[in-house]
DNA sequence: GTCTATATCGCGATAGAC
DNA sequence: GTCTATCGCGATATAGAC
């Protein structure tokens, strides 16, 4: 043990990070304070500056962490050759991805106008990026003649709402297993444009 | 002009609503303050007391009126004989209904966990009866054997997730009409479930 | 019914000791 | 790196004058 008691550098940071994703996904940026934060990790509030310039930041870093993983772990999936298994690929992920960090999700969504304009921008670009990988499978489907679909940007957007109002519902040990739902979703999707 | 100058009794109570909701929307329920809603209103933050007994109290007025507003213009319509029809009109009444007020919807999304448990419990009841007429359309459908859905509830809460999507990207005078929307949508739907 | 004034409290952030 | 203490501010809600 060479580190001094009460120090604790490499993991107070993340337990931070943790803390405030999971009161702010409870009750809102807004409304946590960072004495409650701090009271979570078990430091007082001061110490927090020492992690974090300032309560911005915080949200920002999760938000912004979010995205990075949702880009980064969908340009590690395999690409399939048709349209069609490539938008099931695409559904099966995105359900799957959003089940697996519920909180980062919800944040993501519903603290986005807590967010300074800078940073705010910052994340929607992030968020575009995404869409487009989605919108990018319907137009190929379309100009081959699989898809049928009146509007390919307005498509994207229903299904990404679709597929992301999982989680206001899903409960894992509940009645029906990720997978199962994940191919209810992609039933319904596939009809959909096709 | 019988009233007395200052006195303001029957229209500082909506324009307190009004004021409110705005604001709820725009920067959230606990970024608000009293005050904020007392200048929008032009009065000062004592006299909004005369009209709600507290902040608590004026987030739930809005979210009880817009769940009431809208299982009331449900009640209203007309009830077409087959489930398609019966489908066709749910849906589109979703997005009229949803566009109409985009702020209500907003903040009845948004500010769920910002209400006491009690009134928690309130919302959430109306806003299950309201999905429950989604899902009885859809049972009957499948029961007559001209939907095929997999799960009535799971597609009752998909389906509503898309079509509240909307509010998130529609403006009015864009690229499409109100009822352009509801007819692309409306495609989607009746392809998903049949 | 609205005003001014205030009680009471908690906020984000910082300073300086250890 | 964390602590205690504090600054400056703004919050909700109430009291009492007009």
């Amino acid at each position: 043990m060479a580190r001094t008691a009460g120090s604790h550098s490499d993991i107070t940071g993340p337990r931070i990070r943790e803390a405030a994703l999971r009161l702010f996904a409870q009750h809102g940026y807004a409304a946590v304070s960072m004495r409650q934060i701090a009271k979570e990790v078990g430091v007082q509030a001061g110490a927090l500056y020492n992690y974090t310039p300032d309560k911005q930041s915080l949200l920002f870093d999760l938000l912004k962490g979010h995205m990075d993983d949702l880009l980064t772990a969908r340009a590690a999936l395999k690409k399939p050759d048709t349209p069609e298994d490539r938008l099931e690929t695409f559904t099966r992920f995105h359900i799957g991805f959003h089940l697996d960090r519920p909180e980062a999700v919800f944040i993501s969504y519903m603290e986005l106008r807590n967010l300074t304009a800078e940073n705010f921008k910052i994340i929607e670009d992030l968020r575009g990026a995404y869409e487009s990988e989605l919108e990018d499978i319907l137009r190929d489907g379309r100009e081959q003649g699989v898809f049928h679909v009146a509007d390919t940007k307005i498509t994207t957007l229903a299904i990404i709402a679709m597929l992301t109002g999982v989680n206001t519902w899903y409960r894992s040990g509940g009645r029906l297993s990720q997978e199962e739902v994940e191919t209810i979703y992609w039933d319904m999707v596939r009809k959909a444009v096709t």
